[in-house]
DNA sequence: CGCCACACGTCAATGCTGTTGTCATAAGCG
DNA sequence: CGCTTATGACAACAGCATTGACGTGTGGCG
């Protein structure tokens, strides 16, 4: 077969489906963020994608070579968005810990495409800008440059993978999601203290503490220990 | 339809297959191992299952509710087999270096496996196990409740997390893989200091920095982070 | 030692999935 | 106004997980 997909910026012919739709790669992509959104990484199928654009599902490969040229496009966007109205304070751990949590919150707002995307190095703009930005932060507060690229690489790696490990039980089946949750009161809640005493004594902060994200205080511990070595350094 | 799974111990009746072998949950948990390291992880498929193991793909569901179920006992096997031989020091730092660097050493020895079953909760004796262990650790070095279970959420969040970060990249086809790391000397080695000074700065770091794992140094970070919390506990 | 219940392997069918070869149509250039 | 062809629609294919029904032979019991 012939190629199928037109690059976009040669699009001149814009046909409305049967039902009225004008399709686009924006509008794809859009549309399958929205699926995801709305009804969980499991609702987007090609098939359910043309369903919601209102059009034949086989129009997609109008516009990206497969479902995989697709996500990398969602992923894309995400990039964008996870930087979109940042503001700096100076406070280098403030802004750190914004950063983080701020990458974090993107990929989780879109579970599917986070997985896919927290583990490619893309070196597309808005990658660049946010290792410009997080080694600005990093240097000017006065870490050496031999100390400031492990940190800063030990910073973003955790952030990404915290957030793709969290977006991967996001993207669970609900079911599946659910029953992960419940093991932890079924089955750790019942263990005796004869054969488990460590688990059967914490049972009860277990319970509580595992259905949040270990993120938000590993990258508190991490600037801790980032905070600690910046004070030797200047001393 | 009536329940197809009888529990492992109850079974008696071990009925060799057409082709001759003879089926258990040990026999297909490695099979499906053996299956995802060699051929990737699209490779498992219960079709593909039933045929390596020389039998019907349906025999598979007379031992797991369905593949979720088998991708759990999977991860299982992969916790197993990272505390197995493990011997405590008794110094608390250097065992939680030592659990947290063998997580990720097992996990990494199957990337295609890891990425699948590293953000799953099993409940199984593996895991429970290893969360007796881990919690032990901390309790007995110190840590009151209320600490140290934030501790070993992070720490083996975080051990989980970059396994399965780590896993997704060396898991990507090789040309891709290669693609990823080129982008740090091509992409980043050529930015200019008049638009991007911290990377111009820093690029001859990041190039070496950015192809090892992340993981030992945040370990170390965390580590860090968790004696100094302990000695203004007993302080 | 022989019987027979039922554990468990097999077969066949269902309804999903992504993907592609082919055709019809209408957009918009010349 | 007509021609080219971009683009949507249709239909078909292979492969997927899963399950209901069925037959077989194993292993425990009398």
């Amino acid at each position: 077969m012939t190629e199928r997909v037109v690059p976009e910026p040669q699009r001149r012919r814009r046909k409305p489906t049967k039902q009225g739709t004008v399709l686009s790669e924006q509008v794809i992509v859009a549309t399958a963020l929205r699926l995801i959104g709305q009804h969980g990484a499991a609702a987007l199928t090609v098939r359910r994608l043309g369903a919601a654009l209102g059009a034949d599902p086989s129009a997609v490969y109008r516009y990206f070579h497969n479902t995989d040229d697709l996500m990398l496009a969602v992923a894309d966007e995400l990039i964008g968005r996870a930087q979109h109205g940042l503001e700096l304070s100076g406070d280098w751990r403030a802004d750190l810990r914004a950063i983080g949590m701020r990458v974090h919150a993107a990929y989780q707002a879109h579970p599917q495409a986070a997985m896919l995307a927290a583990h490619r190095t893309t070196g597309r703009d808005n990658e660049i800008r946010a290792v410009e930005t997080i080694l600005g932060v990093l240097r000017s507060a006065g870490f050496p440059d031999r100390e400031a690229v492990p940190i800063y690489h030990a910073f973003i790696d955790q952030a990404l993978a915290f957030a793709s490990q969290d977006a991967a039980a996001l993207a669970l089946p609900a079911p599946a999601r659910a029953a992960d949750l419940a093991v932890w009161r079924v089955r750790y809640g019942r263990l005796g203290p004869d054969t488990h005493p460590n688990i059967a004594a914490t049972a009860h902060l277990l319970i509580t503490d595992m259905d949040r994200s270990g993120y938000p205080f590993a990258l508190d511990l991490l600037l801790e220990a980032a905070a600690a070595r910046l004070a030797t350094h200047r001393a």
